[in-house]
RNA sequence: GGCCUCGUCAUCUAGUGGUUUAGGAUACAUGGUUCUCAACCAUGUCACACGGGUUCGAAUCCCGUCGAGGCCA
């Protein structure tokens, strides 16, 4: 294509432009990644730019979930929105929202009427609706007429005097539009079935496919990486390009991300929003790493990949045709990959949030605490408090315990989380005071209750003979597995153990939860087993 | 309805005329490990939409059919 811009390496800029109309949405996501990815890559500009020409349903919120959510995925771009001030939100190429814009649109919009290529129409919507339906039923594709495509200029005048409602159409030409497409190779449409479309409100308010080529040009855009749902934009803002005198950007249309039903990916199908996914407790690599793999993929057999990593290999060659099904499995098995990556510090960091928010813990300052400032606090309090780190009150017991032991319960579970927020219910018996579980439980296999009962108070005997302070999985171990092995069934000691401790038909094992809850809570756990055996 | 795009296991995909009895991953199933779950290891089931060509040879090139989706309304 002789139109198409002639880029040098240094001059890639590529661009982002959601509409603050609703949340980042995982689609949104995936073309901004995309485009960063292109971006970094070749070491070009990444831009966002916010398309609020919608003004009704653009909202202040949803801007700012947009901007947050890029940014927690590390997608950061090089110009345009700045959240924290509002007075950057001017770049090189001029402010990087389409309603501050409107000086720059209304030179080119009067310099298309100028030229007898835009022109005003007067039709009302029950002409147009009444075209419309004539096309249909003679089969062809509805469009505009042209009819007012003639009109003088005196009476253009004399009709906007009158003020009379009118719009500004783009006078489109006969002609067939060919570009290629870095993905889809070469694609051609004939724009005489497109017809006159509507390309201004008024003198200053583009509509859509205008402000884009405008904004795109102002912005020195160079290579335009979308969704597909956009393929029938392309030609008619190619005309327009042509029309201003603009040079065309490169074109790479991305295969949409479906739903289970092969459609496009929306709320109907479940969550769509960005932060969604984070709430649930989705780390943002894991979210990176599975986008990517929507619609690229490297050519070899590795799976995982960090977003440093994707800047080093990504390419738009190598990017899908056909639409992505959005498969919550892999997310999961991606995002657990992910979570066992990072240090038990890390995920307990990032896991407490969780626990707070089901009232497990309060986090507590020295503001707050000591609970009764008067009163005597126990010295293992104290040694807490005398320590830089950060403390919690068990909401239920109201113990203090740090950050320390919350990280060894969050170790033990690490490897079982798909998710952050399984954290809760996966370990909600270690913040409980007593625990509620069926007695049915306790049952290994075809025990009876006084085979139950004789594993429990073995277990007390046992366990009482060890010093609260060699209370270790270790030592634990060392005391119970001999005994259990000459159960013959390893099973009769160790799930009751498991269950007396858990109330759970499924956990991480008893020596080591037995270890984190201590002696004294450990044999309480046991007796009340016992005590339940008993009951009726 | 018109235009455009797409079509390899359930899902994401490798594959660009012979190295392919179509490879990997997830999911699923089975087994191992194990008190349970998870993790881990091993094994297994499952795909070139269909029909014509071109060619010694086609998942791969061409044509048609069918199917799916997107956009406009």
């Amino acid at each position: 294509m002789s139109d198409s811009l002639k880029i040098k390496k240094n001059q890639i800029r590529v661009r982002i432009a959601p509409s603050p109309t609703g949340y980042l949405h995982i689609g949104t996501a995936r073309s901004a990644l995309f485009n960063f990815l292109f971006a970094r890559k070749h070491k070009g500009k990444f831009i966002l730019r916010i398309e609020d020409t919608d003004q009704e349903r653009s909202k202040p919120e949803y801007e700012r979930d947009i901007l947050e959510g890029l940014k927690w995925l590390g997608l950061e771009w090089d110009e345009g929105p700045i959240i924290e001030d509002r007075s950057r939100y001017r770049g090189e190429y001029g402010p990087y929202r389409q309603s501050e814009r409107k000086k720059i649109y209304e030179k080119y919009i009067k310099k298309l009427l100028e030229e007898g290529k835009a022109y005003y129409c007067f039709c009302s919507k029950e002409e147009l609706e009444a075209q419309k339906q004539y096309f249909i039923s003679i089969g062809q594709p509805p469009r505009y007429s042209g009819k007012c495509r003639g009109l003088s200029k005196k009476e253009v005048e004399k009709f906007l005097r009158e003020g009379r409602p009118a719009i500004i159409r783009f006078k489109t030409p006969s002609q067939k539009v060919v570009f290629t497409d870095i993905i889809r190779g070469r694609i051609e449409f004939d724009a005489s079935l497109i017809g006159d479309f509507s390309i201004a409100k008024d003198i200053t308010t583009p509509l859509y496919n205008l402000a884009v080529v405008i904004d795109d040009f102002e912005m020195k855009i160079s290579h335009v990486i979308r969704g597909e749902d956009h393929l029938p934009n392309t030609p008619k803002q190619i005309l327009l390009q042509k029309a201003l005198g603009f040079p065309s950007p490169q074109w790479a249309h991305l295969p949409l991300i479906l739903g289970p039903d092969r459609s496009k990916l929306s709320k109907r199908h479940g969550a769509v929003a960005i932060h969604e996914y984070r709430k649930e407790g989705y780390l943002p690599e894991a979210l990176i790493n599975m986008m990517a793999f929507l619609g690229w993929n490297p050519g070899t057999e590795r799976e995982v990949y960090s977003l440093a990593s994707l800047i080093k290999d990504f390419s738009l060659e190598r990017c899908q045709k056909s639409g992505a099904i959005f498969n919550i499995k892999r997310l999961n098995w991606i995002n657990g990959f992910y979570i066992r990556q990072r240090s038990p510090e890390k995920i307990t960091e990032m896991c407490i949030p969780y626990l707070i928010e089901a009232g497990f813990i309060e986090e507590v300052t020295e503001k707050n605490d000591p609970q009764n400032p008067g009163s005597e606090s126990n010295p293992q309090e104290l040694r807490l408090f005398e320590s830089k780190k950060r403390k919690f009150r068990i909401k239920k017991t109201q113990e203090i315990v740090d950050i320390d032991w919350i990280t060894k319960i969050v170790a033990i579970y690490q490897e079982r989380l798909k998710k952050l927020s399984e954290i809760s219910e996966l370990t909600d018996f270690f913040f409980e005071d007593k625990i509620k579980f069926n007695k049915e439980l306790l049952r290994w296999k075809e025990m009876t209750e006084q085979e139950i009962e004789k594993s429990l108070t073995l277990l007390e005997n046992l366990l009482s003979e060890i010093e609260d302070s060699e209370f270790t999985e270790e030592n634990i171990k060392a005391k119970l597995m001999p005994e259990a092995e000459k159960l013959k069934d390893r099973g009769k000691l160790l799930w009751p153990f498991r269950v007396a401790l858990t109330g759970k038909k499924a956990s991480a094992g008893p020596f080591e939860i037995a270890s984190i809850l201590g002696k004294e809570k450990t044999l309480k756990r046991i007796r009340e087993a016992k005590e339940l055996l008993q009951s009726k």
